[in-house]
DNA sequence: GCAGCCAATTATATCGATATTTCAATGAGG
DNA sequence: CCTCATTGAAATATCGATATAATTGGCTGC
């Protein structure tokens, strides 16, 4: 599914270009939860035909970030307190598996991609968005990829298509907490010791860490995102422009 | 995702009506996994527009059903017997945890629904798709509402969600595989027992007693699916009607 | 005053036509 | 004889326009 790793293939196609504006703008929250998407406010945001966005849109679906309600159009996914700690769980238990199998499993290629990717991603500077938008998304990338070498050589595409769909997923309540970096200062070296402790092939040592790595932002994250999704009622303001509305 | 239950809402839109036909038409093998969907072809198939077409099948990749190669079309997705054996180990280990939160979790509704859901599944007669296809999309309905109505309590939305995803996935194969009715007589009796190993909340039994369900059937698959699979490499006709080719 | 209906408006969903890209066959050059 | 560029054909991707459905606001009748 998200086809984050690949970007600089020529020829892309408008609806993979706006899949991914999309797909970020809702991440980072320059969509709104909830907030409804007209195709005609889209096509003006976007300069593209209502084709492809329609199209980007449904694939923005199966990441559970967009919402089709038929004949009453897209709006973008809900955010629920309870979502993200179901969501955590699930992630947690997942990569259980999927990083012992691939401890058993991986060879000396895996290894050596999870030491440049950790090494990619310590060469990374973690930018807030509003700073720069393309550097923090290189920091994503680096971060993502960095996750998804420790479990890669798991052996079951099937168990890393889900892995990274709840990846995404999470990933999303980050920016909804607006979880800056000084929040986790020490997040560098908490990547270089599951890292190690994967490469020793100390499985329970690795566990242990990576699910406390999830944990820790799961905290913070439940900490602050109440203050950030319960504003829905109250609409801050009277005028409708919060939704995205065309003239 | 998959919206399977529903189906007699009124106004549907085009797309979901292909959404629908579509996709039980690749289940079913009417469309051959890794064909070419020829747009021109699919119009003419499906007496629809492009747009609509092209939304329906980027809603069918969230199934993993179809194949979105960019500036490259649609195709059905490839099956693979590896691809069938990670998804039937993946589904067996979902299943147990779903099943066991929900016999945890589980209230009266939760056991009165399961008991409803056997009576319907046991009351609809199992039929093969070339007999009748609507008969036996009536039985698949039953069957995933049953086998839903057992882990629905699990409390989880998230894991629900790969659940049925996986389901899908996995059923699709019973078609591929060809496997008729005969050759699971006592099919019956094993949801029979399943339920009532549930509904007694005796956990370890029914844990047993579904991931074998789950894995005779693969047994099964597994001797199947090669002969179905592998015939691709020697194309059958010289013609390439095979594809879905428009004129 | 309020429920329910109707019309005008807005937005969605869809079509047919066109621009762009890929694919396949052909021919020139090494 | 093989490799690589070229060109024509086919298919994809996209746009603008239109049909169709949902929504809002006002109006009538109780």
């Amino acid at each position: 599914m998200a086809n984050t790793a690949y970007s600089n293939d020529i020829a892309r196609s408008r609806t993979s270009d706006l899949y991914d504006r999309i797909r970020d703008d809702i991440i980072q929250g320059g969509l709104a939860p909830g907030c409804k998407l007209k195709i005609d406010g889209l096509r003006e945001r976007y300069g593209a035909g209502g084709t492809p966005i329609r199209e980007a849109l449904s694939l923005l679906t199966a990441d559970g970030l967009v919402e089709r309600l038929d004949q009453r159009g897209f709006r973008v996914a809900e955010v629920s307190d309870e979502e993200f700690v179901e969501l955590l769980a699930m992630r947690c238990w997942l990569e259980e598996r999927a990083l012992r199998q691939a401890m058993h499993k991986g060879g000396k290629e895996w290894e050596e991609a999870i030491v440049v990717a950790r090494y990619r991603l310590s060469r990374t500077p973690r930018v807030p968005p509003d700073v720069s938008q393309a550097a923090n998304l290189d920091y994503e990338r680096c971060h993502k990829a960095f996750h998804w070498s420790l479990v890669a050589a798991c052996g079951s595409n099937t168990l890393l298509r889900l892995w990274s769909q709840l990846y995404n997923e999470a990933n999303r309540y980050r920016y909804i907490a607006r979880l800056s970096p000084f929040e986790r200062p020490y997040i560098a070296d908490e990547h270089d010791r599951i890292a190690e402790a994967v490469l020793a092939r100390e499985a329970d040592r690795a566990v242990e860490l990576i699910v406390a790595h999830y944990t820790r932002t799961g905290q913070l994250l439940k900490t602050t995102i109440p203050a950030a999704i319960e504003p829905k009622p109250a609409p801050t303001l009277p005028t409708d422009e919060d939704e995205l509305t065309s003239s």
